[in-house]
DNA sequence: TTCTAATACATACAGGCTGTATGTTTAAAT
DNA sequence: ATTTAAACATACAGCCTGTATGTATTAGAA
């Protein structure tokens, strides 16, 4: 018979933890930040609010780091399916796909680009999205802008444009129109730049 | 002197429903819709909360109703704005701009674009945009279609991209980004349409 | 004009939630 | 083996929301 006498503190937080985040996790995206309590969370997680607060300093502590792995699962996607691009311009078509898609699954659209921006204020929540899902977008228009495959725009506010264009299709995915009737929309907008 | 011995109850109603959208308004943009209390809301207006449940069925509605109002006042801006203008992608270009300076002011933004989506959901906001702002936009862009002026793009879709592409850019203003630095990033969007 | 009904509040209350403070158990360090 | 510290568990204080109930003022009917 296996024996479990003792647990490293280690593996025992990090259980806890992933317990409270997958818990988290489905509830902000079922109910949203605000009509989900403390109580349900850890009920949820087969916890007690004790670990919650020794884990997490607050309950948007938990829905941050909720928001940080959804945006790093966006990003990973991004960059696997943009790896494949013969052109410049093809590079921002499949990492602009690939990104409506993976942010799309999962229920991370509620999460990130609904409720993200109330619960943690603009600005937290785009270093978050800079840190993971927007650093190839940039590097992409970045690129296009340096061999000329796009007309000479100021870099930032055009990485900020192409951005939000994205989050509000992802939206509008997410509200029920088919990606097939998006994309070449998107696409449409990207030749438009490199007119 | 002046008596003041009766005051009809329509009259009364008024001032009272605006006294407090007015101090929803003012505290809804100072630190949201979450950290808002009603008691802090009936105290800036000068109420009581009975008041505000007697003219509002909950914290929700007095929100939908600020909301409804800064639509409202945005759309006017906009359809004014977007009058003098001389061929059709003009006007969109006009409108657009109209969009962005009307959302970023009196703290609009905060509101409609930041809150709104997660305290009335996605379909409930857009449902009122699409009462007050988007309506020209939709209007535009299918004289645009008609016309030839941009490529055949499905209308519904098309409307929902730029109306997103336009909330980021206000967002962006919002956040610090100059108007003029934005603007001819849209209007190379919307010359991409016409491509 | 008077009486009744309805509107427009005002006050009191119940339940729930958040964050903290404090207690307890188990691993880690000495 | 003992002490310390981490990882919880429990209890508590304060606040907030929505509702229920009570009161005053206006509207309407008689």
């Amino acid at each position: 018979m296996q024996e479990k006498k003792t647990i490293s503190n280690q593996k025992r937080t990090e259980k806890t933890r992933k317990l409270l985040i997958k818990a988290g996790k489905k509830l902000f995206v079922e109910k949203g930040f605000a009509a989900t309590s403390t109580p349900e969370i850890v009920k949820t997680a087969g916890v007690t609010r004790g670990a919650l607060y020794h884990h997490f300093t607050d309950k948007q502590d938990l829905f941050r780091t909720v928001v940080e792995q959804d945006c790093e699962a966006v990003g990973l996607e991004i960059n696997r399916q943009s790896q494949e691009a013969d052109s410049i311009i093809d590079m921002l078509k499949l990492g602009s796909s690939a990104f409506v898609k993976a942010i799309t699954t999962q229920g991370r659209a509620r999460t990130i680009l609904i409720e993200g921006p109330s619960v943690l204020g603009q600005k937290e929540l785009l270093e978050i999205e800079d840190r993971f899902t927007r650093l190839s977008l940039r590097q992409g228009l970045e690129a296009a802008l340096k061999h000329g495959a796009i007309r000479p725009l100021a870099l930032q506010p055009l990485v900020e444009l192409v951005s939000s264009m994205l989050d509000g299709a992802a939206l509008k995915v997410e509200a029920g129109f088919e990606f097939a009737e998006i994309e070449p929309i998107i696409h449409a907008f990207l030749d438009g730049l490199a007119a």
